[in-house]
DNA sequence: GATAATTACCCACCGCTACCCACAATGTTA
DNA sequence: TAACATTGTGGGTAGCGGTGGGTAATTATC
């Protein structure tokens, strides 16, 4: 745990009866006391859910908070957003509970893998994960390179 | 709870024969002791029923006194959110009592969606909301990766 | 003013979830 | 190597929250 907030990594944990997945002790490790042991869980723009911590939730709060609701597009916008998202404190054991809906809009069954996004984590079903990774991110490596010259890899 | 007057999440409620829907726990327990345990109702931009909390509905009331009354639009405007708003109080289950004409322009029956949208509530017809939601999402998906590019998600 | 109807308040059931305890597997330290 | 700590996983249970319904109070109608 050397940089608070700060997610990176790979796990593969399971999903138990009661539709509740560990946090990697790693990732709660890193959260800062203010956090509260608490996410905000949501779809994610891929096939997968989206945690972040409740720091970081909020500013994606305020961003929404600003959008006028006078735009179609907008609201449209915020709903699928908020929608989707639930609050969850995780348990002594550091585990947090999965809505039914995000657990069936991830396609998520008896496992899943679980990725540091640096600011926020994902959970994937292993399966569409690995499938994304052998299509979509092979077809343009000159993206990657674009971006790596963005962030001065 | 955590976010003070800030709702997110989806809920599948119902209706009963006294025409009153339960307001999610999550919901009441954001709201802070100002509200006084009230809401106003009201019809919303689409076709379903939007519910501010006191405080949130004397910033809206404060945003339509601004607007001039000279221009026509603005008088019809106007008149179309505060000829169907509501005051509702729920009573000791958290539930509030819909009114006739609201239930009907958001042809609620047996079912309610309830969605959070940060400062204010949703009261969907299941059906519409995802037939909605079908479309809109597919139009235009351009416009959402901006949006989302504004918010940092 | 009597009766009917609508609303407000209260009580009761029941399923779910938040909380707790237990245990196995792995890693760490003396 | 043994003792201990940490971490992932499973399961039991009490309390809360959603729902239905009953009764008193208030309003409406004639």
């Amino acid at each position: 745990m050397v940089i608070e907030n700060t997610f990176t990594g790979e796990y593969l944990y399971s999903i138990d009866a009661k539709d509740r997945v560990n946090i990697p002790s790693k990732f709660r490790n890193a959260l800062t006391p203010k956090n509260k042991n608490i996410f905000y869980i949501t779809r994610g723009m891929d096939q997968c859910i989206v945690a972040y911590p409740l720091e970081e939730w909020k500013k994606v709060q305020d961003g929404l908070r600003n959008l006028s609701s006078a735009s179609k597009v907008y609201r449209s916008f915020i709903r699928s957003i908020t929608r989707y998202a639930a609050q969850v404190k995780f348990d002594k054991q550091g585990r947090i509970q999965l809505t039914q809906v995000l657990k069936n809009y991830a396609q998520l069954e008896k496992e899943v893998t679980i990725i540091g996004m640096v600011n926020k984590i994902e959970l994937w079903n292993p399966d569409i994960l690995n499938e994304l990774e052998k299509t979509s991110l092979r077809i343009d490596p000159e993206e990657y390179k674009d971006l790596a010259d963005k962030i001065i890899l």
